[in-house]
Order: C-alpha cells, then sequence, then structure tokens
DNA sequence: TATGAATGAGTGTTCATTCAT
DNA sequence: CATGAATGAACACTCATTCAT
C-alpha cells in the first residue's frame, strides 16, 4: 500500500468521524425544526443519521447539546467572518445607491442563506423562548452583528435627508417583521402565495417599506 | 336538606363543574406557552388547575384535546360575532377617514384583545406548524374572517385612488409582520423597547406602512 | 353501605398504600443486601414487589431515595426510643450483675434484632463507604447512642475496680468486632460453624473478652 | 536498525506489555475498592491507566476477568511461599514465647502487608458475597493456609497448659474481628482514633484477647 | 499490539393514561 | 364527579464489548 493511499485512507476515516458527527447534528435539526426539541426523540435522530442511539451520546453528551451545537452552527452562520464580510460588501458597493436599491441588495444576498439554512433558523428561534441560557447566548454572540450592521444602513442617508427621522430599531425590525412574516407564510401556506418568486415579493416589501401604501 | 337546597347545590356545582373544565384548560394554556406542548406535564397542569391529574382526563380524554379546546377557544376569539362585529364597527365607523387613521384604530381596538389573549395566541400559533389537523381547522375557520374583512379597508380606499395598486394580501402580511415582530420583541427582549408605550409603536408602524421610510 | 364499613375500607387503602411503600423498600433493601446497590436494577425491585416499575419512582423518585429510605429504616432501628430504652433497661437491670452476665444480657437482648434486621445493617455499612452523605447521616444521628450507652456498661464496674483500665472505646470495639465477625462467618459460611446455636458462640466470645484466653 | 536494537525493542515491548497489563489490573482494583465492582466502568479504569478502553479487553476479556485477576493477586498474596514462610518463621521463632509475645510479633509482621495490600483485600472481601464462584475459589485456595497455620500458635501452649480449652477457630476468628473493626475505624473514621500508631492498639488488643478486661 | 469509534442491550426515569373507589 | 394510586410504553442515557484499522 502506497504512502499515498495510507494519508487517504486516514483522511477517510477522518472525515468519517467529522462526518457522523455531522450528520447526527444535521438530522437532529432537522427534526427539532420539524417536531421540536421535546417532541424529537433520540431514538428517530439515531435512525434518520443512520447510527446506534449510544452514537448519538459519544458526541453530545445530553440531547441538549445537540441545541447547543445547532446554536454554535447559528452563531456561525451569524458571525462568520465570510458572512458578515459579505454583507459589509453589498452595503459597501451600494452605499450610494437609493436606499431601495440597497435593501434589494441585502435582502437578494440574504436570500440564499435563510433558505439553506431555514431549519437550523427557525429551531433556534423557536426554542430560544424555553431555554433562557440559549437566548442570552444567540443574544450575546449574533445579535452584536445586526446591531452594528444597522446603523450603516441608515446613517448616511439619514445625513442627506433622504429618510425620515424614523427610529433605527424600529424600521429594520418593521422591515424584518414584513420579510419574515412572507417566508413563514410562504413555507407553511405557499398556496396563498402572491407571487411565483421571492424576488418579486420583496420587490413589492421593499416599496411599501419605502415609499408606503398611499398614493 | 330541602329540595330547594340541592337544586341549588346543583346549579353550584355545574358553575363549578364548567369552572373546573375552564380553568384546567386555562392553565394549560398557560403552560403550554411556556414550555411547548411536548415540554408540558399533564401532572404541572392538574397542579396548576388545583385538581387530580385523573380530573384532566375526564374533560380532556387525550392531552392532545387540550390543545384542541385551545384552539376552539382561538377560533371563538378570531370568529366570535361579538370580536367580528367590533371590527366591523370600528372599520364602519371609520370608513371615510384616512388609511392611516382607521389602522390606528383597528390596532388600539385590537391591542386589548391581542394582550389578553397573547398566551393563547402564541400557542396557537406555535404549535400549528407541529399539527397539520390544527393547522386545517384554523386556516378553514378563522382565517376566512380575515380574508373577509381586509378587502374592506383597502376597496374603498383604492377606489378613491388613496392607495397604490399593492396586492391586498401582501401589504395585510406586511403589515401584520411589522406588528408580530413588535410584539414578540416586547415580550422576548423587553430591555430593547424604544418606546414606553405600544400606542407609541403603533404611530410609527402605521408611519412607516402608510408613507414608507422616504422622505 | 354502614359508616363503620366506609371507615374500614379506607383503613384497607391507607394500609394498601403504605403496604406498597413498604414493600417496595423492603424488596430494594433485600436485594441491595444480596448485589449490591449498584449491581440492583429498578426492574428486579419492582418485579419483586409485584409492582410496575413506574409505581417505585412514586415513591421514591430516584433510585437511591431506596439507599435513604434504608437508612431512616436504619436509623429509626438505632434511634428509636423503644429499641434504646429496652437497651437502658438490660443494662439498669443488670447494673450490679458482673460485667459477663451483663454482656450476655445485652448480646441476648440485641441478637433478634440484628438478625431480624440483617439485610438492612448489611447494606448500611457496606454502601456507608461509597456514599459519603450516608456515612455522615448515620453516624450523626446513630452513633450518637452508641457513644452514650457504652460509658454506662462500663463506669460503675472502673469504680469497683472490676475492671482494667481499658480504653472503653477500644474495648467496645474489639467485642464488636468479635460479634460482626462470628455474625458475617455464621451468613456466609454455615459450614464452618463451631457451635450449633448463635448463644452458645456468646458464651465464648463473652468469656475471652472478659477473662482473656490465658489459664 | 540494528537486530540488537530490534531484540532489544522487543524486550522493551514486552516489559511494557506486563507493565501496561499490571497497570490495568492496579487500577481496577483501586476503583474496585473505592466504587465496587459493579459501580467501577471501564472508562474510568482505561482512563486510569492510560490505556484505550479497548487495550482492557485484550488482556481481560470480561470485565469479570478483572476481578479474577484480581482474586488471583489476593491467592498469591495468601499463599505466596515467601509469605506463608514467613509467618511461619515468625511462628517457629516464638514458638516458646508466651502467647501475647506470639500475637505481637506476627500482627507487627502482618500490617505492613495488609496496609500494602489494603484495596485488594478489601475488593476480594466485599465482592466475595456477590459472587459465589470468587467465594469458593477463595475459600478453597487461601483459606486452607489459615487453616494449617492456627493450630500451629495454639496447639503446643495448649499442651503445656497455658490456654484455656477454648475452641481454636472461635478464638482466632474473634482475635481477627478485633483487629479487622479496628483497621475498618482506622480508615473510615479516623477522627475516632483512640491512640496515635496501630502498634499501641495492638498491645491493648492483645492484652484483651490473651488477658480478658477483668481484673 | 493498541486504538477508539461504534454498538445495542439494558438502566433509571418520565408521563400520559386508566380505573377502582 | 373527583380522586390519586398504579400502570407500562417510551424516553434519555450508560456501558461493557466488538472490530476495522
Amino acid at each position: 500500500m502506497s504512502e499515498y493511499s495510507l494519508i487517504k485512507k486516514e483522511e477517510v476515516m477522518k472525515r468519517n468521524i467529522k462526518e457522523t458527527e455531522k450528520k447526527i447534528l444535521e438530522v437532529a435539526i432537522d427534526i427539532f425544526s420539524k417536531k421540536g426539541f421535546t417532541g424529537a426523540t433520540t431514538n428517530e435522530i439515531a435512525k434518520g443519521a443512520g447510527v446506534a442511539e449510544g452514537t448519538i451520546f459519544k458526541y453530545y453528551p445530553k440531547k441538549k447539546d445537540l441545541l447547543y451545537g445547532a446554536m454554535i452552527k447559528a452563531i456561525d452562520l451569524f458571525t462568520e467572518s465570510i458572512v458578515v464580510d459579505t454583507l459589509k460588501e453589498v452595503i459597501e458597493e451600494n452605499k450610494e445607491a437609493p436606499i431601495e436599491i440597497l435593501l434589494k441588495a441585502i435582502m437578494i444576498d440574504r436570500i440564499k442563506l435563510f433558505e439553506n439554512h431555514f431549519p437550523l433558523i427557525k429551531v433556534i428561534f423557536y426554542e430560544m423562548q424555553f431555554h433562557e441560557d440559549l437566548k442570552e447566548l444567540f443574544l450575546n454572540k449574533a445579535s452584536k452583528n445586526l446591531q452594528e450592521i444597522v446603523p450603516k444602513i441608515f446613517k448616511k442617508r439619514k445625513e442627506k435627508g433622504e429618510l425620515k427621522n424614523i427610529n433605527d430599531f424600529v424600521a429594520m425590525r418593521s422591515f424584518l417583521g414584513m420579510i419574515i412574516l412572507m417566508f413563514l407564510q410562504r413555507s407553511f401556506l405557499p398556496k396563498e402565495n402572491a407571487f411565483e418568486t421571492i424576488e418579486q415579493e420583496i420587490d413589492v416589501l421593499v416599496e411599501i417599506f419605502v415609499n408606503g401604501i398611499k398614493e
């Protein structure tokens, strides 16, 4: 057996070990998102991940550690430099553009991220309310970013007099609320969809948010 | 013991029975809202309601019947003539007023309802995702009302040319999203409150929704 | 149904409830004494007690509570006024008698107690070493009695010059050691029994203890 | 790499293997003595011995084999010619001395042995009761020695009329009980120690055993 | 030979549910 | 009608043991 193949084998092993752990967490997040944390059982997580039940506990000694694992993943998602940097880049690139162009650019940039990690995001936000420790963890680590980025979006445009003097936090929260409810509706009540694509919906949301519904 | 007093006793009994049933459901909703359906135990519901565990099952043979009970309560809340009528009244009274006056009037009218039944509403919306049967029940019975009422708010004003030609459903969903996220934030992150009273916040939300954030 | 029979029924119920709890503890102590605490399973305790496994946990929420239950029983045994009083009575009755008469009287008085509760005593003394909390509990509550009684046995006789000036504690511990090893041998190696009855053995032990083996 | 160094390596390996096996057993005995056989886990034994969990099973295919290993060690201890011979030597050397001199000599000779192997002795005697096979093994192999040695201590002195006609077995068991309870008390309740050194205690125990407590 | 990832039977424990009273 | 003792299936979790490397 050549040195090369040995190394490859080791790599495969390492990958397998990592992948077992990863697979377990993935399946857990998926089931948590469908049944909630207390509604999910370690038995079905094991089956879903194709491992013995005992194996779960090698990596996650307590069931709740799966939730912490999900949280770490979520925090990574919200703080990972590549993600945040991409967002900052979008903001930078569009810093002279009108606010609607910027918001649309941000949303289009975020949509994939959001869609790809919808179960994870759902789990975190759903379980946060039941687990004070999770809540604090997330708010401390993840929400910081949001609080830094939001002012950047509004500041320059306010100075230019382009925007009304509306509280940044309330404005952003409102926009987020519009987006989130759109996502929830599209996920759980797809029959009600008013538009085929999310991009079209975002156009409308940005329009409402920026110019209101009044003629 | 006289016949009279016996009758009285029976009446008292009946009232007590109804109250026992009511109390159990109230406590159940409260605990469901704090721990989720699967996270709540019949044991703590019994303790909270001051009854024996077995008593719960006289009224709600399965734990899930408590959720159905909550659902019936929620549907009542959303369809009860008195509630709907009041809303229709508000809309009627303000039918000539500008849209922002109407929305504010509606919201002020709804706030108490919403606040008083926050746990119930939370339970229904959270658990809906895990229980397909609940979801269908609610959408069929309760959302009908919304679908009837919403056009009434927009129709006349659209004809007058007061409003842009924006999809009613998307507009209303957006406004709801703004409201809901405000409520959630005020419930779970009261430290972040931008305003002391909800009324003040609603002013801002209506302003954003109607006139947008742009000068 | 007469009032009398009602009362009787309630009494039966109460007795049954108490007996379920009592039975579980009894069986638990028995199995602990045969397999040790960690070696015993709640499953076999349940089977032995003729109840469902879940029933155990109504009375003893944690397995270890069965051990605490045993400990409470043991402490009762060592401190229960009737027991201690009986012992004091024996000492009082024989206070003028020679030391060997007194010791023999005490031992004969204790034998039944010891034999009847041998599994309990065995469990407590064996498990004490593994559970610091049990150890402290027992030493604080139960050994106090021994420390009060022992001097009463020796004091008067020392004053009379009947006894050598030997440390009371060491003397008593030695006598106890002789007794205990006799019991252990008789329990675990009955084939080696030198005498048919314990009474005969005690005669010899008291003889050795009081007069030594030397002519 | 030269042949020489290879051989050396193998030797080193062999020594290491033996040491690995030895280390595992040592750690196992230590943990068994602290938590009991069922209370100990192979995981903590592996950690304590600094080996992988799988390694244990190369040497001891079943967990219980560790107990058999301990038993073999104990039997060796009680029968090893050097040990027994030393004891016989002590008895021989003091065969004309008064019984108290002999007993003291024996005890002083045995103390170190006892103290050095306290965990092993504890494990064997504790677990014997739970494992019939262990019990038989020990009694057959190890107790034989005791049964041969004891008569040697008493025979000559009985013939001389130095000793009362007390059953040898009961006498020896009594003395052992005194000794054992002293050890247990000193181990588990060191606060109660009546004397600083074991030697001082042994003087008293021998005095009580030989001459009794009576003046 | 030594490793440690993986296993799965088994353990303590929970909890909705039943039922005699 | 209300109780609460009892149930037992299901749960999270443990641990001795196996085996590919």
